[in-house]
DNA sequence: TACACTCCATACGAAAGCGTATGGAACCCC
DNA sequence: GGGGTTCCATACGCTTTCGTATGGAGTGTA
């Protein structure tokens, strides 16, 4: 597959592969948006050249979409890898939650990819993570007993809280509180987000259906 | 103040203001972000060169300071007049709420300047103007008769829910409902993010209360 | 008519980035 | 040790944008 020839004396000074270029890419757009990803500043970041670049990559959209690919399987892989299929609904949106919290990168990295809404290539990435993840949600709604359109609802407002929890910790990080007031501002948006319904009056899904209250919410 | 040389015969080539630069930026910015807002691009889609522009403007960071100053004045004038000093705390954090739909301009922009973290003028301008929502809408929640703490707590997770909103419209559209689906999911939002607690003892709220959840949340 | 002021056009230099062309060092194989 | 492959350095031309310098048309004013 891969042969790198052997690191110098110092060990510097082993050559690098495309991948590492993606993730420089990825970097730089976590921290600077996409006008970062330019060849020479990453290049220079790196320790090499443009002659390194371009005979990894035809040019700056190859890059780009090989940037997104990585970022498209280290999202799907990192959401099943942790919050996974893990013990019953409730669980599964609670560590949703906490994930917001994990990795710093993570977040700032989406929301930089979410404000390129111009790049057609980036927006789709961006919708099929999305639509992604929403429909992880809308598997644990459905899993919790509510209807389909209130599954949908809920997850879809689920979602929102957690996109806009990582804006708010990015743009005014002071908001959000820490320690102890962060685990009782945590409860609050887990046991407000997820409604306990009435489990035993099995059949669940058919027998309470439409009634005026839309969803036997007890919270 | 303004005094334009009279429009010729066609109704053309009445000369610009420095406002109008401004907002040709923010239109800019709410179509493709920062890197959007370049002098000869803009000047291009004025009608004008550079010349036009380098006599109203210092460069091109005076510009965006003067964005910036309009931005702020727009969108506190407007969270004033749209959901203003109205009626009882509830009826202003719904209005907040459906201020989320109205404006497809206000949210884009809003979302592209909070993607230019680099630029630290942008991202004091947005803490301002988060802030100052989010002072908005706590007072609410404190007027609603939450404890201070609680009254944090709630509003932080309102703000949260309403800014995912916005991501959510522009990144995957069709994931917010229309029309009646989106009254209905907009009346879940509401009925779960503004807690009903017990204003003085009143019979009807207290009839059917819980008494295990830490706040008096009734939904 | 002469002058000043406002607003913009045009021309120019400098810098940054993209992409290409080409050479060259290191390594491998026979 | 000739030849091929891998990986990168260097040099060059092209485009875009910023910012400056300067001229000029239009209008008001003495």
């Amino acid at each position: 597959m891969e042969q790198r020839p052997a690191q110098t004396a110092n060990g510097e000074r082993q050559s690098l592969t495309a991948d590492d270029w993606a993730t420089a890419a990825l970097d730089a757009m976590a921290a600077g948006g996409l006008e970062s990803v330019a060849i020479e500043p990453l290049a220079r970041q790196l320790g090499v050249t443009k002659g390194s670049f371009y005979w990894h990559f035809a040019n700056r959209d190859a890059l780009i979409r090989a940037a997104l690919e990585r970022w498209e399987r280290e999202e799907t892989d990192d959401i099943i890898a942790r919050v996974g299929d893990a013990a019953d609904p409730y669980e599964r949106i609670v560590r949703v939650f906490k994930s917001a919290n994990a990795g710093y990168r993570s977040g700032r990295l989406y929301l930089a990819l979410t404000a390129a809404s111009d790049r057609p290539a980036i927006q789709q990435a961006v919708r099929r993570v999305s639509e992604r993840r929403m429909a992880y949600l809308l598997d644990c709604y459905r899993a919790l007993g509510l209807s389909e359109a209130d599954a949908r609802r809920w997850s879809t407002f689920a979602y929102a809280t957690f996109m806009g929890n990582l804006q708010i910790r990015r743009d005014v990080p002071e908001a959000i509180p820490e320690n102890q007031q962060f685990n009782d501002y945590l409860r609050l948006m887990i046991e407000t987000l997820i409604p306990r319904v009435r489990r035993e009056e099995q059949p669940p899904a058919a027998a309470e259906d439409r009634n005026d209250p839309p969803l036997q919410a007890v919270v």
